[in-house]
DNA sequence: AATGAATGAGCCTTCATTCAT
DNA sequence: GATGAATGAAGGCTCATTCAT
């Protein structure tokens, strides 16, 4: 299950790397524990990406390369209402978020990339983020209806994207706090539950107008 | 002695690692780092706490028996009605959120808890998080109004405090995507927002029921 | 294949390594570095030349194979005065150890030799050195006149080389000292000095006989 | 014989230092090499110097505070005459050059900043080298006799350092060229070679004048 | 003839910790 | 109560070399 495929070490070092920076953070993450998972030898690294970092970046490169076309997917056809679509999207955002069963480090590596920045930063902000705040953005545009104003879109975006984070981010808080986990199949009720919440905040504000 | 006030070394040393701690984590601080800054030896850590762990649970503890809660005093009279209560929960959240510069460790070391958990994270949970979530609770169920639903209640207080936090924990995504960075100069806007796009958010739940 | 020029790969590490022994010595020079100037690969090393080491060997070999001799044929025909053949020995030896910034690095690489000496050592002096000292020998005792005594010979032999040497081996002594840096253009000056210094030298010991 | 007095673990690492970066040059020199001589834990290097390098800084400036005052004590006296006084700079400036049995290293380190001049070779020069050669400036000057002319008095001075220091510059060549090695009982008469030989060097140059 | 990939040994440094005083 | 000195473990990285092709 681990190796799957005998292939070549790069690969190998690129997803137990993967894995080791997930779980601990780059700082954290020790090379010699990566190589040992990928059963390869310490130098390989700096032969095959010259350098702890080298390998982090490759590590998003590859994997945001094989993994940002499914995102979209799940959501609906454009021609929907968009009420259709905001719960299309922000179920697709929980998803993400909340699937515990993928390669998983993929997500994982994001949200350290939030809290502990490193030099792939920017990267992952173009490649990933930027792209959904402009879908969600177009979406909430319709809801408001009225004149764009583009100030008012963007506190709305944060305000949903803000909801859908604080059950990856305070995963453990809520564990802790109320002895609840929220998995794949809680994502109904959760998605409901924003969906609702943040159609009536955005009439709310459009109404306030 | 040697020192020009007698302030303890121990004082001296939980001073430091509050700073420490809070700007590079528990992981990434370093000993020497702290003892520079307390002007202290590295073997004072071991006599007085044991070990780096020791001086960070020491850390949390001293500053919890302070009394540090002051901040959310700022919220109104509980005899108000619920909306203004609300706003003033939320303008208090985001003032200890987003206040940048101040010496106030404390927050920043709640903050990175959520992201890399250490030994102190039960603690936390117990002495800063419930009794916020617990506030918060009362003020929506009193919105809500009619008999309480208790796994609702919880939902609206996600999903207020996620939109908070959000401006915490993605503080740096924004700055990238919008080059606008919060500071206690937005407050009144964010917290307008946020109370009023919560509030509609709970009246479309109530009346969804 | 790949290159512009057909140039085998084994003289382009010829010559790369010639380059990188020269400027850096055998120790600090790297493998990578030589295959990176000859556009290499690291294993092309271990299946010309079996290993570093014998790169070297084959650098020296090959250098002294094709012929540089051609620097001291400068000197003057044997028919000349003994003292006209010193100074033409002096200025052709100081021109061999003042050039700078040629690509001739032969010199250069015989020059470390005698500081850090590696294997090649006894094979560079039978080659280079003692022709050299034998030559001078012949002329210093022509001057002495007298029957030859083998031992003043030698000392003095040595007296002459250990000038001309000191302008290679203190260089930077010399120009932190004095702001002074000899080069080509000042090789008149100096083959002047040291022939007339060494003339007294030599004629003082020869009354003292 | 090796740990001496059980000095402190400082002391003994500028010992083991000495040894190790005399014999092998500051790179090629492991700390690793000179713990296991001192006895010492590779940490401690960071403890007391911070790095290799201080480790090396500290090894020069420990050995020249015990070592420069005993170099001028061969000398005769200010009132005898120049020639005297010649061959007691030559004699005494050999005898630290070949002499071999002492700590021994500090002389070897010297030369090696010449060929491989570290951070340290401004140091040396000025606490070591400069006033060598003004010392024997003097001398010469006197020799001279006429008005100073300060170029030709360092070319003098160089001449004669020159002869002097290929004595050890050359060691392992002269040992091949002539399976002579050169040592403490051999200094009387060197020193009387290159005295007599530098005095015919000078005073034919005066005659020149 | 030549190479891309991989290796193992070793490098310097840093860390939290502990000892003796 | 506090410290200077010292430690062992581990970290990232570089090197010359070799394997399979």
């Amino acid at each position: 299950m681990k190796e799957e495929k005998g292939n070549d070490t790069k690969d190998r070092l690129i997803q137990a790397a993967g894995e080791v920076f997930a779980e601990m953070g780059f700082r954290a993450a020790t090379v010699r524990e990566i190589c040992k998972r990928a059963n390869a030898n310490p130098a390989a690294i700096n032969y095959h990406f010259r350098d702890k970092q080298g390998l982090y970046l490759a590590v998003l490169q590859y994997h945001h390369r094989s993994g940002v076309q499914k995102s979209a997917e799940a959501e609906v056809s454009d021609n929907r209402p968009a009420e259709e679509r905001l719960e299309a999207f922000i179920r697709s955002f929980l998803l993400r978020i909340l699937d515990t069963g993928r390669p998983e480090w993929y997500e994982k590596l994001m949200m350290r990339e939030f809290s502990e920045p490193t030099i792939a930063f920017d990267q992952i902000i173009e490649t990933s983020i930027r792209p959904l705040h402009n879908r969600l953005a177009l979406i909430i545009n319709e809801l408001i209806g009225t004149e764009e104003n583009e100030h008012q879109i963007r506190s709305c975006v944060m305000s949903i994207i803000g909801q859908c984070l604080y059950y990856h981010h305070a995963k453990r808080t809520i564990s802790r706090l109320y002895h609840q986990n929220f998995t794949l199949s809680d994502i109904d009720q959760l998605a409901d539950h924003i969906t609702r919440f943040s159609i009536g905040g955005i009439r709310n504000l459009s109404g306030a107008l």
